[in-house]
DNA sequence: ACGGATCGTCGAAGCGGTTCGACAAGCCGG
DNA sequence: CCGGCTTGTCGAACCGCTTCGACGATCCGT
């Protein structure tokens, strides 16, 4: 491999000089610059990432802390990770991931001290996240996709949970419904408190009581069994229920079964949707359900810029940016059933 | 951060001799080793990975070559990632993501000329990848997770869709099956060549004229409604077919449901499973598929091996390993139903 | 008692870049 | 015609680590 001071020498000039013209750090001559470039291109040169990163003290790498859920991997967040990466890319740093759970101290700085990174993104956020205070004081640039209880001077990302729940709501409601049930993650998140499951719940007991509408929320383990379990269970308790909104993908598989299973269509008798979800689990439930998808490329964008201006940084002012999921309807929600008694 | 030199210094040591520990590289006496141990804790020093990347010519970092796949992201591809990047860090490497389409010479360069990468591994392979040739002679150690159509003097691990096809036949033969079709990924990724689409229609023409049973395979668009039509034509070509078996995780859900729209119940009637799949694709469907799964993490682990073996110039022989899925049965398939007519 | 291994350690030269201070040459106004 | 500026370039130090050759001290056999 080519190194700067091949390039140098065959261009006739010193390495620093090779330098500015690769930097733009310092004025050189147009016909310098042109044989200097010329001197690459025929070496075919490209500055060592090791080499420049230690002269600099950045290795324009930052790494991704994405801990593989215990609820399994979810299209939903693979399509954060590619994003992150592509965005990463677009700005010609490179993306490191990490799977694991980062909870020592010790970990932590195996990871970061070794100063390859130059910053990292969190993602899968408690509200409680010990990883957070780590960070902080271990003073290494980051950002959040997700939040924590306290954002008091952070800069974070995240789903805007409540006008996702809110538009899920304002759409069933709109179809007529008035009476509907929140199906979420296990109640084992929500003592873990992940941020989403806490997040969602309460916005949407705030919106149903704001519209004084009857709204049951009710955690769920994530398995299609679960699923038609909570369904029976919230129909005893209300039997006026006419539709359910879903944070849990594969408990909705359920949802759905046991609807059908009680001889009611979907969505003529009652109406389903998944929110938080992906528009390929929508596709992949018969009837195609309609679901709401997080806008994971701009978060991640917004991610990664937001993080990048901190490395080099330009900016130091506390950004925060909140988006909702976006609709996309399918065929598992309709009007609201007319029925006084609902079907047996 | 502290360097060597603190550490040496807090030791009262050579720099050199602080590396010797670290590294093991020269016997250093037990005492010198332990005054240099403490040094290092009390100071919380980290190597610095750059640095001794430079200086070593080795960053102990491999890319993952992973385009992402033009009919989207499934979460069977997710779980080659994690496990390639977990494979790595128990090995104590680092993983970058590229999901880049790298086909011009240039683009790879630009990735790998700048010397961050100690090598790579390629997924997503065609049988007449371009990236293969290019990388050879990029020199870059590499490891493919797929195959080429020439596989000669390269060391692959993939997927033994021989196997993985015979497999699901034998357990569909088993239960009285005798005429089978093979749904399969739509046909413009037979044209680009695609590797998995091409071996699994072959491995099944195969083992259905070796048992004398009646296999027809078809290409089906990566949608529910491309399934649904597919069934149809099976059905009117072939009004004995009793079972499917698809490569095609969104065509199976119109599948299932065109049969279902038919009256017939699965597994009753006709029985339908998914190969090359995944447990939770095969949890999202009612009724719950039976599927098979690609062993990601044995895989994975493979490449990583097979790729750091030869980047630390242990092995340098051609190493190949294929495995095939593993069946996991769910409610999607039974006996073959007992007629001689099939129902209307 | 002595020469040659062996053992433990040190200093210095890289690895391939960046960056700072210095300096020669050309330009300007006075 | 001279002092001061700018402009373009160079040399050297440095980033933090590895590694090679050298060297003093200890140990051994004879």
């Amino acid at each position: 491999m080519a190194t700067i001071r091949d390039v140098a020498q065959r261009a006739g000039v010193s390495v620093s000089t090779v330098s500015y013209v690769i930097n733009g750090t310092r004025p050189i001559s147009e016909t310098t610059v042109t044989r200097v470039r010329a001197a690459m291109d025929e070496l075919g040169y490209r500055p060592h990432a090791l080499a420049r990163g230690l002269a600099t003290r950045r290795s324009r790498i930052i790494g991704l802390l994405f801990p593989t859920p215990e609820r399994g991997l979810g299209v939903t967040e693979l399509e954060f990770v590619t994003s992150v990466a592509e965005a990463c890319r677009a700005v010609g740093y490179q993306m490191i991931l990490w799977t694991a759970e980062v909870h020592e101290r010790a970990e932590l700085k195996a990871l970061t001290g070794a100063g390859l990174v130059d910053g990292v993104i969190v993602m899968e956020i408690r509200l409680d996240d010990d990883r957070i205070g780590l960070l902080r004081d271990a003073g290494l640039p980051f950002a959040m996709i997700g939040q924590t209880a306290d954002n008091a001077g952070l800069s974070y990302v995240d789903i805007d949970f409540e006008r996702t729940v809110r538009d899920a709501v304002d759409y069933l409601v709109k179809l007529g419904h008035s009476t509907i049930a929140l199906v979420n993650h296990s109640s084992s998140e929500v003592a873990t408190r992940y941020g989403p499951t806490i997040r969602v719940t309460r916005a949407f007991d705030a919106v149903m009581r704001e519209r004084g509408l009857v709204g049951v929320s009710t955690p769920c383990a994530d398995s299609p069994d679960a699923g038609r379990e909570v369904v029976t269970q919230l129909l005893e308790e209300n039997p006026r229920l006419t539709a359910i909104v879903s944070m849990n993908d594969l408990a909705t598989v359920g949802v759905v079964g046991e609807i059908e299973a009680r001889g009611w269509s979907i969505p003529g008798d009652f109406s389903v949707m998944s929110i938080v979800s992906s528009v390929t689990a929508g596709r992949m439930s018969r009837p195609q359900l309609t679901i709401s998808a997080p806008p994971a490329k701009k978060l991640s964008q917004y991610a990664v810029k937001q993080l990048i201006g901190q490395i080099e940084g330009v900016r130091r002012t506390v950004r925060t940016r909140l988006l909702p999921c976006t609709l996309h309807v399918g065929a598992s929600t309709g009007p609201a059933p007319n029925r006084e008694h609902p079907p047996t």
